[in-house]
DNA sequence: AATTAAATTTCGCCT
DNA sequence: AGGCGAAGTTTAATT
């Protein structure tokens, strides 16, 4: 890691250079202005802001406030770097769509090449566990009207994840699942569905439920009679974040 | 600006501390792990990453590769720093929704408490004038089977932007804003609605056209009898960018 | 490759 | 304060 305090503009761009011409990530913190042109246009009158150049070609400014970038090119950039008297200028150009981004400094608080070692993986939970929970507190994320009768309930073959009763006396059994559902989750509940059956005085439905489904599981779904319901992890977590103040306010009331 | 290379977990925990009680921008590049707890739930296994903190209470984990944040916080988050054994911890904790991001540093490249001056006006670009064009190369950006009869056509009170036959045979005549359609817009077009009107033969249509218009310019509008179409800059932009590559492959042709 | 859908979307304007 | 629409949206999935 190299880490250059108010370095002259020489010396910025020399570190500028070797980090994307390496590769690594670039780091400056400096006086500048900001011209970007492509779908759009946009200029950024001058300021001191953080640019960062990432390993992947991407490319970041950011101003002393906002979440957001106030310029940016997504990751497969090409990067030039120069002199102009007392200025360093960054260039970022990417094709499809074509967009330029170009940087210039003329004050340079602070510049770093870190390589970043970074091989943990990122983990984004929203359990099944946490899907069964939403829809027993809230059964209408399925459908109005359901009723749900028992959770986890045992058929022959095994569980199923949620059983109840329509609006219109139907029997409903349904399969969750976390991510995309696949053909495996729709075969089995094929089966609890027609095990159900068997031993059932009405109407049985099979919904599969699932934040995704590919087209093709789609139609076997269709082609066995059974349904499939879009449930979004996230949609889960907010329904249980509700209850859960729901529990908080009427314990406080 | 201070710049801490290599800090210890005390020095690094001092220069945080102050710079959130102070609302400074805080730079941390150092290995640590990030657990996301609101809408939904995540957690980043340990590496090497880029933690910044605004001034106005954002937050941004990035890692190396990648435009997004891995993790974030919009602004308004109130912070808290501490240490736990050799590990430096940073709250950051946001209500409604209500959403935490603890980000847990055991090693410490670089920390950097900065005040950036920053005043410069951000402009984002696609003149009038670029909407013109834009309509010139395809009217049908405005509706279907319109002809252009004239651009900036002279009338009474002054000029009009756009001039044109509907596939009706009745006269168009169009305002355009880049900006959010005002009140003296509609009041200027319907004067030239006015004025062509009293030398046409035939019917005459007003439209306003810009990216936006409030409902009760709207209904000012509507009770002139005028017209309003909705028409992004942006979409002007790509008319023209295409319209452009167009040309240059017939060129190439 | 192009089209569609989702995102911890965020952000802004309008009701 | 809640709701709807747009974004230089981006990104992933699907046809």
């Amino acid at each position: 890691m190299a880490v250059l305090v108010n370095p002259n503009i020489a010396e910025a761009e020399k570190a500028a250079r070797e980090a994307v011409s390496h590769h690594k990530m670039l780091l400056v913190v400096g006086r500048c202005i900001v011209n970007y042109l492509g779908r759009a246009k946009s200029e950024l009158e001058p300021g001191d802001r953080i640019l960062i150049i990432k390993e992947d070609g991407s490319l970041l400014i950011h101003r002393s406030i906002g979440y957001e970038p106030v310029n940016w090119q997504p990751a497969g950039c090409i990067f030039h770097t120069k002199i102009k008297g007392d200025v360093l200028e960054v260039q970022s150009i990417r094709h499809k769509p074509a967009e330029s981004v170009h940087v210039f400094f003329d004050k340079i608080q602070l510049v770093s090449v870190l390589s970043l070692e970074d091989s943990g993986e990122f983990a984004l939970h929203a359990t099944e566990k946490d899907m069964h929970k939403a829809i027993l507190k809230d059964p209408s994320l399925l459908e109005e009207g359901l009723k749900l009768i028992s959770y986890e309930k045992k058929v022959e073959p095994g569980f199923v994840d949620v059983y109840g009763i329509d609006k219109l006396g139907k029997l409903v059994v349904v399969e969750v699942k976390r991510k995309t559902a696949s053909k495996e989750a729709v075969l089995q509940l094929a089966k609890y569905v027609d095990s159900v059956k068997e031993r059932a005085d009405r109407g049985v439905r099979g919904i599969l439920v699932a934040p995704n489904i590919a087209k093709d599981v789609q139609r076997l779904l269709a082609t066995l009679g059974l349904e499939y319901k879009h449930l979004d992890p996230k949609k889960c977590a907010d329904t249980l974040r509700k209850t859960e103040t729901g529990k908080l306010e009427a314990f406080l009331r």
